[in-house]
DNA sequence: TCGCTGATTGTTGTATACAACGAATCATTT
DNA sequence: AAATGATTCGTTGTATACAACAATCAGCGA
């Protein structure tokens, strides 16, 4: 944590700094879905060689951000209304599992002292009067780490492993929709709701009861799919979540 | 089906050839865990250039099989008794979610036809007085196609997707134990559970029962789990499972 | 005007050249 | 003899050159 090797050049510097580029501009929309990724063009705008570009494609399409076309090259992907709620699905199954492992591990004491103090990190900022944007960065933050301890506690790198490449895709975050929800009236009681879950979870896992945590962990993802559907039906704010431009556009009337 | 195009050059061939070459050098142990793979010794093996070689490695650290070092290259990787059991719980759950998926769908009788089939021609191989070793070869084919048609009847492309990369550890097949199985006094009885399950998830899954078929596919996959127990416990049989040399030796007595 | 053909351009896949970094080796010193 | 420092070797990451293929566009003919 001290300030040693802040600009430490990685032997790799030029594939990360692609992936890196490369993912952004995916997301931004910059690379519209369904077009083709010409390398030479990227090569101008990121001022690497077409090498490190290449390696990160190759990443970007193992993680399902791109596809790799029969006639070579690669396209950005687009995803369906559908595709987005199995993402988001699949994480709550595999976040269930994870939360059933944690609780039949019996984790001691010193294990859970960082989760117990994320939750109550978590349950302080629920209960200030006003909420402020910077106040929902904060949530973000503090959920991000919740649901990521959770998945450490399982002990399982096979699964974390799985569940990090789940996260790659943007909206299956379980803080894609945030801030679709931050601006609903009832935005407050659905991060109660949220807050309570992740009470109940960490409870389930301290007292070793794996089903009871599997369960909770699955309907807590369910929060994530009724913001979807809330982003779904407001094109507006549906624009706002990371990687909207992925989404492909249903016909309107 | 035709017989047009055999040999069908693809633009991508040297990778290809490298990718798979690779992934079936380090399955058979010729390139043993830990050690790094020197593309240059690789070159000289596969008579193709370091670029399509770096590809493949690339491919084969995001599917798993090698990790990324630090100082920069690549190593095989090594793999724990629990992370074989994560693998396939893993696979489990999510088989589990395709089945519960196939369920609520509902899908109609043409849709089920191919799996039917399926699931009838396991009978009519159970039924056999003796089963060969050929037997257990068609066996697997079937059994490797239940599993598919399974996934794609939940016709989820990001949970497909997940469940073939999971597929690309080979102990977590749910063929990775049959021919050690097949050794076993008790063969035929645990075939013919097996093959119970089939029948039962397939019914759920007729009768839109998802509750029902994901409890019956995760079930299912605890007879891996318990043929892997019983690899575990003799070195000789574990030996002969595909992937047995990425398998970390425990010390012995 | 429409369709077909041929050339041209652009893009990819592959091979290779080059430079920097790390590891191992060997020599030197105490 | 052991430790330490310099040097050599090997290996990777990156850039670029080259060839094959695909797509596009112009021109020609009907």
């Amino acid at each position: 944590m001290t300030a040693a090797a802040a600009d430490d050049k990685p032997r790799n510097a030029q594939t990360v700094k692609a992936l890196l580029k490369l993912r952004e501009m995916v997301l931004n929309g910059e690379l519209p879905p369904g077009e083709r990724v010409a390398e030479l063009s990227i090569v101008d705008r990121l001022g690497v060689s077409r090498t490190p570009i290449r390696m990160a494609l190759v990443r970007l399409e193992e993680e399902g951000l791109v596809d790799c076309l029969a006639t070579g090259g690669f396209v950005v992907r687009e995803f369906s209304d559908q595709d987005i709620a199995d993402s988001i699905e699949l994480r709550g199954t595999m976040e269930g599992m994870a939360a059933r492992r944690a609780a039949e591990r019996r984790p001691d004491r010193a294990e859970l002292a960082e989760i117990r103090d994320c939750v109550g990190s978590l349950d302080a900022l629920i209960r200030r009067r006003e909420l402020s944007m910077d106040d929902f960065s904060d949530y973000i933050r503090l959920n991000d780490r919740f649901h990521s301890l959770l998945v450490d506690l399982a002990a399982s790198a096979v699964l974390k492993r799985s569940i990090e490449r789940i996260l790659h895709l943007p909206f299956a975050s379980p803080n894609a929709f945030v801030f679709v929800q931050s601006e609903l009236p009832e935005s407050r009681e659905i991060l109660s709701i949220a807050q309570e879950h992740h009470r109940s979870i960490l409870e389930a896992i301290e007292h070793g009861e794996g089903g009871r945590a599997e369960a909770l962990a699955r309907e807590h993802s369910r929060i994530t799919q009724r913001n979807l559907q809330i982003a779904l039906s407001n094109q507006q704010q549906l624009d706002r979540i990371p990687g909207a431009s992925l989404i492909r556009q249903r016909e309107r009337a």
